[in-house]
DNA sequence: TGGTCACTGATTTTT
DNA sequence: TCAGTGACCA
């Protein structure tokens, strides 16, 4: 095996030791995702193992979607079959979709077609049982609450032992509004995030016969960022290690930022005593950072007590010093960071054609803000991660709402999101009578509805209101499941007790495994044609795969059923009416869903495996790997890494964040946090600070104090690059705003260097003094717009952001935002009257103004 | 019932 | 700054 002899010593040890359990401690840059995909080609390759017996677990969609690439290109079309590589959450939902009915008792309980509460829904549940429990303490927010709650979940505890734990009074509310919740979830047949692991290691638990069937088919299985798993994900990779204990763990304690999500470092020591054959490999070669960089970064993360330690080495000496700028100001800070991005985009490349790239890593989101903004002023093209993802938007959230309650009509969060969106005449008062009467008869909102309709029970206008959403939800039904809507009702409602438990044991192992295969054979579009058992006649395997309700032919599909609904509810209509940009937009984004819905149809998927989709994504799956400049938190960043990273907002309060401060545990993790941003640097790394920071709207911005994370840098490994002198900064007083009117810039050798490099082992850097004196000298201590465009557009036109343009309609505006190249371009503009306006520069005859 | 407006109060990280 | 909420009016 060649790919073998690109492997230093410990990597080739734990790619090697494939039997019996491993622990592999692997530092950042470490080629942790190096050593599982080689490990899982050599199973394959060398062991003979075949690829589905194999199962890697994940944090993240993208890490999984990186690690499969990463397989196939290793393994390369050599076998038909693929190991299953997934994230923990989607992992769970697919045993739980096949397996959660053995966890009934007496017919009651989960049904397969559960729905999955994300945290939006999962709030609109506690407020509800709050409200219902008459507890609205301005103590107690429904945040709060649900932080408490799923911490609870994620230490295995249930309500009665949440209770009595503790004789604080405060806890013991929590407690009743956490039994509330959890009926609401059964009631409503659904499970949020935590239920998927809590459901899953349940049914591992009870079920023998599942959990053996799942040891069967997973014989390897191998856990990556190991660090970050809580308790529930422990124990049900310790059911699926089954006897033969094939199980590899890869973390870095040092990285172990997500504490707050229930993440257990004690799993890493726990490890040793569960499996205590265990063989610990350790990966201390860093491959992507320079000394100087890893040497800073090991120095902060020293401080803390708690950990293991290692010792992380490299091979790249000396390297570029820590930046170190320390703006006066928030707007200051982003300007600068904005300049050295331009800078650096500009030089030329360097011996090694590393392709450009910039992160700018921050604590909060909110912080991207002033980023954009300088990023936009200097023409620089950036992608932000965070934020709005797609699924998340209001009007898509309205439809998945829709096909959500289609699914499972006892989701009473989606059934009260969608019941008046848009408005159909279903105030307040009717949706409360609504709610009394589910509770009075303890039935889901969507029976008591039905209840509401056939009695007549409230006047009639409210009535046939009521009666026209039903029939909208149950001809839509009808649509998607064809003839066989009634038998559906009958069986998802009323969960007849007959064929939950006996059904399982009769059915023949090949069966099942046939069954696995296509349950987990990835979202690929044609995991069926290529399982081997589907070679032969794909349409005649295909209904017997089919679990089944699911009849083929005939009925309607997602896309159908989502266009149905949107005509049928009027949805665009009234966002048409509505004629703003936000309204156009919106249309867009349904638009766009159903065009999702129609790739999901082509991929082969059910409804449940569309909504299981929307549900599980996350913002940080769609981070674009090409972009130059990506803004995103430092949680974002962890697994990524870039030859220039910048550090922001380097305050006490911010960073470390002031909910920390009072928990030396909770400010050892910001210290990871911290060691896990400046590891993602490969080349340059600046840290940044601004003296003076506006937290919100206020007028005066408060004085910070730097960071106790800066002062944990060796000095010696430390440069000031250029921070403007401090003044004793005095509001309304000279000396500090001087700091604003620049307009006195001189034009002086921009930048004047040919080609600026990063020399290793010493001599002149990146950072150092003159040059970065050089380049700050010309401008002063303010950024202003360069006078140099970055994106000089291909078009005739070429509106570029800033500018000021004329349209025939909605008169002077200000552009804010281009997309796309030449006449094709989509250009964004703040029209004072209108608002903004996207348009196609090609359409839009936009002039000059 | 539904929409508008003013006010408040809160700001971490996410599968 | 901004989202969410409550009061008030059509």
């Amino acid at each position: 095996m060649q790919f073998l002899e690109k492997l230093n010593p410990q990597q080739r040890e734990a790619v090697e030791t494939v039997h019996g359990p491993v622990l592999i401690l692997a530092g950042a840059g470490s080629g942790k995702t190096r050593v599982i995909t080689y490990r899982i080609a050599y199973l394959i390759e060398k062991v003979g193992v075949s690829p589905d017996s194999i199962l890697a677990m994940t944090f993240t969609n993208k890490a999984a979607a990186e690690m499969q690439e990463r397989v196939e290109h290793l393994v390369g079309g050599r076998t038909l079959a693929k190991p299953v590589i997934s994230t923990f959450h989607s992992f769970c939902v697919r045993v739980l979709r096949r397996d959660i009915e053995a966890l009934q008792i007496n017919g009651k309980g989960y049904r397969k077609d559960f729905a999955i509460y994300d945290e939006s829904d999962q709030q609109s549940l506690v407020k509800s049982a709050m409200k219902r429990l008459g507890i609205d303490d301005k103590q107690l927010t429904v945040r709060n609450v649900l932080s408490r709650i799923s911490h609870a979940k994620n230490h295995l505890l249930d309500p009665q032992e949440v209770y009595l734990q503790s004789g604080d009074p405060k806890v013991e509310r929590i407690a009743q509004i956490y039994k509330v919740y959890e009926s609401e979830l059964a009631k409503a047949n659904a499970l949020d995030f935590d239920d998927l692991l809590l459901m899953t290691n349940k049914l591992l638990k009870t079920s023998t016969e599942v959990r053996e069937r799942y040891n069967r088919r997973f014989q390897y299985v191998l856990i990556d960022e190991y660090q970050d798993t809580n308790r529930p994900q422990y124990e049900i990779m310790r059911a699926l290690a089954g006897t033969l204990h094939n199980v590899c763990a890869v973390g870095d304690e040092d990285q172990s930022i997500y504490s707050w999500r229930g993440a257990d470092i004690r799993n890493i020591l726990e490890f040793e005593q569960d499996f205590p054959e265990a063989k610990i490999v350790r990966l201390e070669q860093n491959y992507r950072s320079t000394q100087n960089i890893l040497e800073a970064a090991s120095a902060v993360v020293k401080n803390n007590l708690k950990r293991k330690g290692k010792n992380l080495w490299t091979e790249r000496m000396g390297g570029a010093k820590v930046g170190y700028y320390e703006a006066p100001d928030g707007e200051n800070e982003s300007l600068f960071v904005a300049d050295y991005i331009n800078k650096y985009l500009m030089i030329a490349h360097d011996e090694d054609d590393e392709p450009k790239r910039a992160a700018v890593l921050y604590r909060t989101n909110s912080q991207s803000r002033l980023f954009e903004e300088a990023m936009r002023r200097y023409g620089i093209k950036y992608n932000v991660v965070g934020g709005f993802s797609f699924y998340e938007r209001a009007e898509i959230k309205d439809m998945i709402s829709y096909l959500k309650l289609i699914q499972n009509p006892s989701d009473s969060v989606a059934l009260l999101r969608t019941i008046n969106t848009p408005t159909r005449g279903i105030g307040k008062t009717t949706v409360e009578q609504i709610e009394r009467i589910a509770l009075e008869t303890n039935l889901p909102l969507w029976d008591a509805l039905g209840h509401i309709v056939e009695q007549r029970l409230m006047q009639p206008r409210a009535c046939a209101a009521l009666k026209g959403f039903r029939e909208l939800i149950q001809d839509a039904r009808a649509m998607l499941y064809g003839k066989f809507e009634e038998r559906l009702v009958e069986t998802a409602q009323v969960s007849k007790p007959e064929e939950s438990d006996a059904a399982e044991p009769e059915i023949a192992d090949e069966d099942l495994q046939d069954n696995m295969a296509f349950d987990f054979g990835e979202l690929e579009p044609d995991a069926e044609e290529f399982s081997p058992e589907a070679l032969g006649t794909a349409e005649e395997a295909a209904p017997e795969k089919v679990e089944g309700f699911r009849s083929p032919g005939e009925n309607a599909n997602v896309s159908e059923v989502l266009k149905f609904l949107i005509d049928r509810t009027g949805y665009i209509k009234q966002l048409e009416a509505e004629d703003t940009p936000e309204s156009l937009a919106r249309i867009e984004n349904l638009r766009e869903l159903v065009n999702a819905a129609m790739d999901s149809r082509d991929r082969g998927e059910t409804i449940a495996d569309f909504l299981d989709h929307a549900a599980l994504v996350a913002d940080t799956d769609d981070i674009e790997a090409g972009a130059q400049v990506t803004l995103m938190t430092m949680h974002a960043a962890k697994g990524l890494e870039f030859p220039l990273v910048f550090i922001v907002g380097m305050e006490e309060g911010l960073f470390p964040s002031s909910r920390t401060l009072m928990n030396p545990d909770e400010v050892e993790e910001e210290r990871r946090l911290c060691y896990v941003g400046m590891t993602r640097a490969m080349r340059i790394l600046v840290l940044s600070r601004a003296r003076y920071r506006r937290r919100y709207g206020t007028d005066m911005p408060d004085a910070s104090t730097a960071s106790r994370f800066l002062s944990e840098v060796p000095p010696q490994l430390f440069e000031d690059i250029g921070s403007p002198q401090k003044k004793t900064p005095v509001f309304g007083d000279d000396s500090y705003s001087t700091h604003y009117d620049y307009e006195n810039e001189d034009q002086r050798p921009q930048y004047g260097r040919t080609k600026q490099k990063t020399s290793y082992g010493g001599g002149s850097t990146y950072n150092s003094i003159d040059n970065i004196a050089e380049f700050f000298a010309s401008r002063g201590k303010k950024f202003n717009r360069p006078s140099v465009p970055m994106e000089e557009p291909h078009g005739k036109r070429g509106f570029r952001p800033g500018q000021k343009v004329k349209h025939p309609k909605y008169g002077e505006g200000t552009v804010y935002q281009r997309e796309g190249e030449g006449e094709e371009a989509k250009i964004t503009v703040q029209f004072p009257r209108f608002g903004l306006k996207k348009l196609v520069e090609k359409f839009a005859q936009l002039e000059k103004a």
